[in-house]
RNA sequence: CGGGGCGUAGCGUAGCUUGGUAUCGCGUCAGUUUUGGGAACUGAAGGCCGCUGGUUCAAAUCCAGUCGCCCCGACCA
C-alpha cells in the first residue's frame, strides 16, 4: 500500500524544498526575522539534546572537562593569529557600540574560540604539571554568512568546541585524531551515519591549523556533507600569545594544541541521509520520542486505559515514549509521527486488546508486526531499536559505498560527479588541480581518506606522478 | 557581493494593469457526531495589505525611498 505525505514536495522533485518541508513541518525549527538566525524548536532542540548527551559522557570518559568562555573577543586579541585572522575576518560580526560609546576595542562575536582559549591557557599554564589541559565547551557561535539553510549554514549555530594543550606533538596528535574517532563513532552508534574519515588538503583546512581531519557523510541527493572536524595547530597559537610552560629539564617550552568541534550540522546530516518523502526519520538512539502509541477507537472501553499501561511500562524501563490521546484521527496521527520521524509507532485499539497483542509499525521500513503483551514486552522493543537502528545504517552504509567512482580520466571525473557522491582519483598534491576541478565542475576535496589503496599512477588533471588517494564531491 | 523573485490573518493565497475600505483554502476556538492511513456538520474569533514618505476627496492598488526574506552564482562548520 503505497501512501504519500501530501505536505512534503518529493525528493526528486525538488530536493532543496523537500529539506525545507522537512524541516518546517517537522517542527525542528522556525525561522526567526534576521537572516541565518533559526529558532531551535523543542523538538529539534531535544535532538541535539540527544547529541549533547552521548558526547558529554564519551568527552568526560576521555578526561575532557566542560567550561564556558565569553561570548565577545576584543579585537586586539583577535588579531594576534594571523592566517586565523585572515581566513575568519570576513565573517565576523563586531560590536562597536555600547550605550552610546562607541567602543575603543571592538568586540568581536565569536566566529570561533581559539584565541579565547589560547589567551587563558597562557594564564594557567605554568608546569609541564599543567599538561595536558583537556577543555570543552558547548555554546554557539557566528558568523556572518551570504547564503544560509537551516542546520547547514547559519549565521549563528550550536556547537562544542574541544580545545587542548599537550606537551607534545605526539600527544597532540593523538588527541586529535582520538576525538575524531569518537566522533565516528557516534555516527555508527548514535546517528546510523557512516562517515568517511580523512584529512583536510591544504586548501580545505582551517585557518591558522596546520592539520585537519574531518568526517564526511554523504546525502541522499549525492552531495557531501562535512559533519566534523578536528585539528591539530602545532604550537603555532602558542608561540602567538605566549603560552609557556617550565618542563622537567628546567626548561622553557610552548605546549601542543588541537581543538576539535561538531554542530548542530549534525541535524542537517541526519535529515538528508535517513528523511524520505514521508518526512524526518529518525534513528532510535538520537530520537527525542523513540515510541509513539497511538490508541485507535480510544473512547471505547479499556483502550485508553491500556496505552497508559504501555507507556508506563516502557517509561519506566528509559524508553522515551509518547502517548498521543488528542481527538485527531488515527490517520491523522500517522501522518504527523511519519513526518517527525519517531523510529517505532504502537497502535492499540479494541482488537489488539481482545487479543492481547499490539501492533508494532518500524517508521524507516513501514513494517508492521504484531508482538504479544507479556513479561517480556520491554526488551523486545529494545531489541527493536537495534533492528530499526542496524537497518537504517545498513541501507546508509550501501548508499555511500555505491556512491564511490572510480576515476582516471576529467571526463570520468565530470561523470562521476554529474552522477553524485564521491569521485575517487589519484592526485598530484597540487593545489591548482583543487582549484581547476572546483572551476570545472562546482566539486571540491573532501578528504584525503585513511585507506589509501593507489590505483593509478598519474593525476588525471595535469598528468604528474601522483602522491594520494583522494575524494572529490560537492558538497553543501 | 552580482543576477532573479517575493512581502496581504498563524500558513498558503486572490485583488494591483483600470484607486472606492480585503477574497478563498488550510489552521485556530466552541459544540455534536466520528476514529485500524491526513473525518463531517454548525457556529465563531482573527488584518496598521513589510515600513516611511508622496500624489489624491479617497491608496493593498499609483510614485519615491527603505527594510527583510527566498532562489541561482562567488565565499564558508
Amino acid at each position: 500500500m503505497e501512501i504519500k505525505n501530501k505536505e512534503i514536495t518529493s525528493r526528486d522533485e525538488d530536493f532543496a524544498q523537500w529539506y525545507t518541508d522537512v524541516c518546517k513541518k517537522a517542527e525542528l525549527m522556525d525561522y526567526s526575522e534576521v537572516k541565518g538566525f533559526i529558532i531551535y524548536r523543542p523538538y529539534g532542540y531535544a535532538i541535539w539534546e540527544e547529541i549533547q548527551n552521548y558526547l558529554n559522557k564519551e568527552f568526560k570518559k576521555t578526561g575532557h572537562e566542560n567550561v564556558y568562555l565569553p561570548l565577545v573577543i576584543n579585537e586586539s586579541l583577535f588579531n594576534k593569529e594571523k592566517e586565523h585572522v585572515e581566513g575568519f575576518a570576513p565573517e565576523t560580526l563586531i560590536a562597536t557600540i555600547g550605550g552610546k560609546e562607541e567602543l575603543q576595542d571592538r568586540l568581536i562575536i565569536r566566529p570561533t574560540s581559539e584565541c579565547l582559549f589560547t589567551n587563558h591557557f597562557s594564564h594557567i599554564i605554568k608546569s609541564y604539571r599543567d599538561l595536558p589541559k583537556l577543555y570543552n565547551q558547548w555554546c554557539s557561535v557566528v558568523r556572518r554568512e551570504k547564503t544560509t539553510r537551516p542546520f547547514l549554514r547559519g549565521s549563528e549555530f550550536l556547537w562544542q568546541e574541544g580545545h587542548t594543550m599537550h606537551a607534545t606533538p605526539v600527544e597532540a596528535k593523538e588527541e586529535t585524531l582520538r576525538m575524531l574517532d569518537i566522533y565516528d563513532k557516534m555516527g555508527r552508534d548514535l546517528l546510523a551515519i557512516p562517515f568517511v574519515k580523512g584529512r583536510k588538503t591544504e586548501k580545505e583546512k582551517f585557518a591558522g591549523a596546520e592539520e585537519t581531519y574531518s568526517i564526511e557523510a554523504l546525502m541522499h541527493d549525492g552531495k557531501a556533507l562535512q559533519s566534523g572536524t578536528t585539528h591539530y595547530f602545532g604550537d603555532g597559537f602558542s608561540k602567538a600569545f605566549g603560552v609557556q610552560y617550565l618542563d622537567k629539564d628546567g626548561a622553557l617550552k610552548y605546549p601542543y594544541q588541537t581543538s576539535w568541534g561538531v554542530s548542530t550540522r549534525l541535524i542537517g546530516s541526519i535529515i538528508m541521509v535517513h528523511g524520505d518523502d514521508n518526512g524526518l526519520v529518525l534513528p532510535p538512539y538520537v530520537a527525542p520520542i523513540q515510541v509513539v502509541i497511538i490508541p485507535i477507537q480510544m473512547n471505547k472501553e479499556g483502550v485508553l486505559k491500556k496505552c497508559r499501561e504501555i507507556k508506563e511500562l516502557l517509561e519506566n524501563n528509559g524508553v522515551r515514549v509518547k502517548l498521543d490521546d488528542s481527538d485527531k484521527t488515527p490517520g491523522w496521527k500517522f501522518s504527523e509521527y511519519e513526518m517527525k520521524g519517531i523510529p517505532l509507532r504502537i497502535e492499540i485499539g479494541p482488537k489488539d486488546i481482545e487479543k492481547n497483542h499490539l501492533v508494532i509499525v518500524h517508521r524507516v521500513d513501514r513494517t508492521k508486526e504484531f508482538v504479544e503483551i507479556d513479561d517480556n514486552l520491554v526488551n523486545k522493543i529494545k531489541l527493536e531499536f537495534k533492528e530499526i537502528h542496524e537497518k537504517m545504517y545498513k541501507k546508509a552504509l550501501a548508499q555511500l559505498l555505491d556512491s564511490v567512482t572510480e576515476i582516471h580520466s576529467l571526463d570520468e571525473l565530470e561523470a562521476a560527479l554529474n552522477k553524485g557522491g564521491y569521485a575517487k582519483m589519484m592526485w598530484c598534491g597540487d593545489v591548482d588541480c583543487e582549484n581547476k576541478i572546483k572551476e570545472l565542475y562546482q566539486a571540491t576535496a573532501r578528504c584525503i581518506p585513511f585507506d589509501q589503496i593507489p590505483f593509478d599512477d598519474v593525476c588525471p588533471v595535469c598528468g604528474k606522478k601522483a602522491k594520494y588517494v583522494v575524494l572529490f564531491a560537492r558538497a553543501y
